[in-house]
DNA sequence: CCTTGATATGTTATTCCATAACCCCTAACA
DNA sequence: TGTTAGGGGTTATGGAATAACATATCAAGG
């Protein structure tokens, strides 16, 4: 189930923070948006994301539903898949393409794109914005006739602490 | 195999072009660099060359092996998975994530990079440089301490064609 | 109260994508 | 001629995702 036993478990953005807080900070908050717009942040759900926040780094469908079926919450993976997707269509979660897996939003907003640095030698997964990038490839597609509707943007490369370790 | 039939079969970058030529010169052109640099372009990794050239859209790895097939070339996974390695090695043909299927270069060079532009309407496939969004990017990265190896860029939307033909 | 509709969940089976592991062939070269 | 490295053929399996159908829950309206 885990590919990158390395990770440090308390990392975000590549430095470290109160974990805790952090998880219970974003669950609350992800209600709170819930309980505004008519969402319902049902159990497992709910466990999804805090799976996910928990972790804070990139987890395949089937490593979610591992957990899930440990706590009795479910045991196939359409649920898993339909929790994910709830959670990913309110922005809650994304979706790493070049690792099928997904992780937890660093500021659940309302729908976004978002872009990602994504360290090789440990998994851990930091969000950027996208904008700029976006901006950038704007120019090209305007001039080529295409509309971007949505964006998928990951960087992989080397986190501070790999490079310090010397990885590669 | 073919979920995108509306696809027009001689665009590229979203304009008509001559396709024969088209074929025929990026080949020799491969096949050239592949003489140079003492790499082998045996007869089953041209044609899976040619069959992305030809379709000039993504195709998935079991498209191109039913391809194989027919033609007797092959017929099990990794006859068309380890062409498509060789391809992507060498920045001949690149890997669309978003769409697990593989894309021949429009300027295959060196190994490099390379953003695109993905129709939902008919699956046409532009290739545009990737490097404006790489030094977007970059600034974000750099601040992170993080050294950016690799970039996939992905972008979805309308082509002109789909747009003035009001799909969605 | 009951029914209807909407939404979420449970479950089986299948499809699609990708690779491991093994064997054989051939070209290049000592 | 023996050896070795790369390419290809084949079987089998692993991993990601969804189709299709059954069940449960709850709110709104008759």
């Amino acid at each position: 189930m885990d590919k990158h036993a390395p990770q440090t478990p308390d990392m975000i953005g590549f430095e470290t923070h109160d974990h805790r807080a952090c998880i219970n900070g974003t669950v609350a908050a992800v209600a709170e948006r819930c309980a505004a717009e008519g969402l319902q942040l049902t159990p497992v759900r709910k466990r999804v994301l805090e799976i996910l926040l928990a972790r804070h780094r990139a987890l395949g469908a089937y490593d979610i539903l591992d957990v899930l079926r440990e706590e009795g919450l479910g045991s196939q993976p359409p649920v898993a898949y339909r929790a994910l997707d709830f959670l990913t269509k309110h922005g809650f979660v994304h979706r790493i393409e070049g690792l099928n897996a997904f992780a937890a939003c660093t500021h659940p907003g309302e729908d976004h794109d978002a872009a990602f640095l994504i360290c090789t030698g440990c998994g851990a997964v930091a969000e950027a914005p996208v904008e700029p990038a976006r901006a950038a490839l704007s120019q090209t597609a305007r001039a080529a006739g295409f509309t971007i509707a949505r964006m998928v943007l990951e960087a992989q490369g080397l986190c501070p602490k790999c490079t310090a370790d010397g990885r590669t």
